[in-house]
DNA sequence: TAGACTATGTATAACCA
DNA sequence: TTGGTTATACATAGTCT
């Protein structure tokens, strides 16, 4: 017998699927570790089987690539990105419309933290005249958060550019301690 | 010439490991959109260039898969939305690419201005070692600035905007329904 | 940097244990 | 679910454009 060709859509035998979700899921971990491994790179990979369950890979961890995903401003600064796609197969193209997708999600997903963050800053400074503890701890915690972010904004503008990285030293960032 | 064998260790010639990190790249998100696809199953890979820049897959998206995952495995009854793209024509989907880069481009932008308004607040807590009456009030200052921007800000989202970024208010993606 | 090309290594569908 | 086996489809290293 060996391998026949299939179509890439839903497998209709659930007792197939299953095995079939099996061992493409391992296929694709093995891939990802290849990756990784020859390429010297980072990567996550996660996967739900049928049933639910979470399969997961990640090189370093799954949490730090996601992480680093999640607070990496940079989703979309290719130079020639407004070029025209001639891709020669659909599926290429679907493939590129989903990274899109996931990349203006990523975006959304930035800003909308952003927003809060000033949100939560905002509602403390409302009523300054009760500048109690429990104000001081909310204020505390904003601007621990608001100084993460803007170490990582500061981190990823040294890293872009080459010829400033000397100047900021911005050494390990520190907690605020404010209390 | 054709295949050769290789070794899982990191390719010492950069040329050779950019190449090959580029077409492993793709060649792991297609074997993750099949498994998607032929199991009906929900899954999300991240991988980081050499040069850091990140790339992804996710069905139904990125962000969706990796909520489920870290909420590790509270069942979250996600209806597949956006599973596959079924597009008709090329050109259809050559559209729909170039207007989830503008989407990606006026969230680009949305978040850099975002980030600058928060500069603004960071030089105040650079010193955070001595918050005391004096920073304090400087504090206060800045973060009367910040409600000043913020309300600025929400007055914008309530009045709509001129520019494209207005898609991105729209909340989660629309399905692409190409099909 | 991104497509082609081709020979060949690898993954895997079908089947069985 | 996992682990073989076989035959075949698919991915990709090396090279050139």
């Amino acid at each position: 017998m060996g391998r026949q060709k299939i179509e890439i859509k839903k497998i209709e035998n659930e007792d197939a699927r299953l095995v079939s979700f099996s061992k493409r899921r391992s296929g694709l971990f093995n891939k990802a570790s290849c990756l990784t491994t020859l390429c010297g790179v980072d990567a996550a990979v996660v996967v739900f089987s049928p049933a639910g369950t979470p399969y997961s890979f990640g090189s370093p961890r799954v949490e730090m690539v996601v992480d680093r995903f999640l607070s990496s401003g940079r989703e979309m600064e290719e130079p020639n990105f407004f070029r025209q796609h001639h891709a020669t197969s659909v599926q290429e193209l679907n493939r590129r419309c989903m990274e899109l997708e996931n990349q203006v999600e990523a975006a959304q997903a930035r800003r909308r933290a952003l927003e809060e963050r000033l949100s939560a800053v905002a509602a403390v400074r409302d009523e300054p005249e009760e500048m109690e503890v429990e104000e001081l701890e909310a204020l505390k915690e904003a601007l621990n958060q608001l100084k993460k972010m803007t170490d990582e904004h500061m981190k990823e503008r040294a890293a872009g550019s080459s010829s400033s990285a000397a100047q900021n030293e911005a050494g390990p960032s520190t907690p605020l301690d404010l209390g």
